[in-house]
DNA sequence: TCAACGATGTATCAGCTCGATACATCGAGC
DNA sequence: GCTCGATGTATCGAGCTGATACATCGTTGA
């Protein structure tokens, strides 16, 4: 598992849980959404789109549901829309707990839909993913300690930018799992004071 | 250009201008160095090595300088050392400006290895970087923009921290920058208030 | 004493991904 | 009407990864 396709799985179901689409377009919402941090290429989408198709959680729509007229002479194009089985499954994998590979690979495109994740997957999520990351910094962090000595200024530098890097990351997943805490702790119990907890809008860590 | 390949080259060849080493020392070296940020496999490792030696920039040592004795009972090993030519290459690599995704891929391997270039190619690669580095983060920018509205809150706290972590990245190069224009001018010049320009340490940033 | 185990060491392979490219149509500009 | 760039589907070679195989060495502990 954890294999990229199983990325892009996760990324095209929840896409074509909107709405219909073709390959063309789901790419271009992709590099939208994840913004060329993580590109996804044909070659991989055209086959993935297939193997979903045959698997039967993706079906493609002749019906087009636009006036036919009106894109009459417009080029042939493949529309996929997810079925009902295709549903389950994205609702299955994404909530799904893996192998720690497999959720540190998926976590930017998981996050992306955690809006519709239950509060507590959304926090196991968070968790998981604060402990495998702190667990690696720990790791790396050792590694380095016992080569310092031997290195020059730039490549301790390096290490130094590396390692401030996941630490930020960590940090950033604290926020936001205090920020769950605190929407899940408002909305399960009587809020004590109101006015002072939560700020006015839904964003995490301004 | 810019395979992954070409990284590992150049990381191979710069620690094999310390000393011969066999694969899996080599393959050591890198993970402490570069910190499992980055990761070589053997399936990449050997058979790189074999082509460098093809392409007659590492040749067996077959000497082995170590007491024979010694290590009599050891297990065959491998070990590869560099010729004159393949010290010469890799000087050209280190310093070379090439396509932008090269001196993007090669980044972190090549400020490994810093302290060997002279001052001037340290600034160019730099400044490089961070124009590349700023290019990109503008066009994500802009691409994240056009679609702000439609993007629930944890989709545009994903990108926001994306974003923040490239600005981060700018940042660390800016200070980098500065501190070789510090040094440069200090070598180069009378340094006009002794005592203040710079740090005890070489280590830029603290 | 020696069996078990983990580190050392070289090597290969299936499976998968990427970047480039081909091919075709459409709308817009000039 | 001609060219150019965007839209669209599709494929392929090059090459990387993770897993695995195989073999030896040092250490640990019963």
């Amino acid at each position: 598992m954890a294999r990229r396709n199983d990325v892009l799985t996760l990324a095209v179901l929840g896409l074509l849980h909107d709405s219909p689409m073709h390959g063309y377009e789901l790419r271009k919402r992709l590099a939208a959404m994840l913004g060329s941090f993580r590109a996804f290429s044909y070659g991989s989408l055209y086959p993935c789109l297939r193997g979903l198709e045959a698997r039967g959680w993706l079906s493609q729509s002749d019906s087009e549901a636009a006036p036919p007229h009106a894109l009459a002479g417009r080029r042939a194009r493949i529309v996929y829309q997810l079925t009902a089985e295709g549903k389950e499954r994205f609702g299955l994998l994404l909530g799904e707990s893996g192998p720690a590979a497999w959720e540190d690979e998926n976590f930017d495109v998981r996050f992306a839909f955690f809006a519709r994740l239950d509060a507590d997957t959304r926090l196991r999520i968070l968790e998981g993913r604060r402990s495998r990351l702190t667990e690696r910094l720990d790791g790396v962090r050792e590694s380095f300690a016992r080569t310092r000595e031997r290195l020059d200024d730039y490549t301790s530098e390096l290490q130094r930018h590396g390692l401030e890097s996941v630490e930020r990351d960590i940090r950033w997943l604290d926020d936001l799992i205090e920020h769950e805490r605190r929407i899940d702790h408002e909305r399960r119990g009587a809020p004590r004071a109101t006015g002072t907890t939560g700020g006015p809008t839904g964003s995490p860590s301004n």
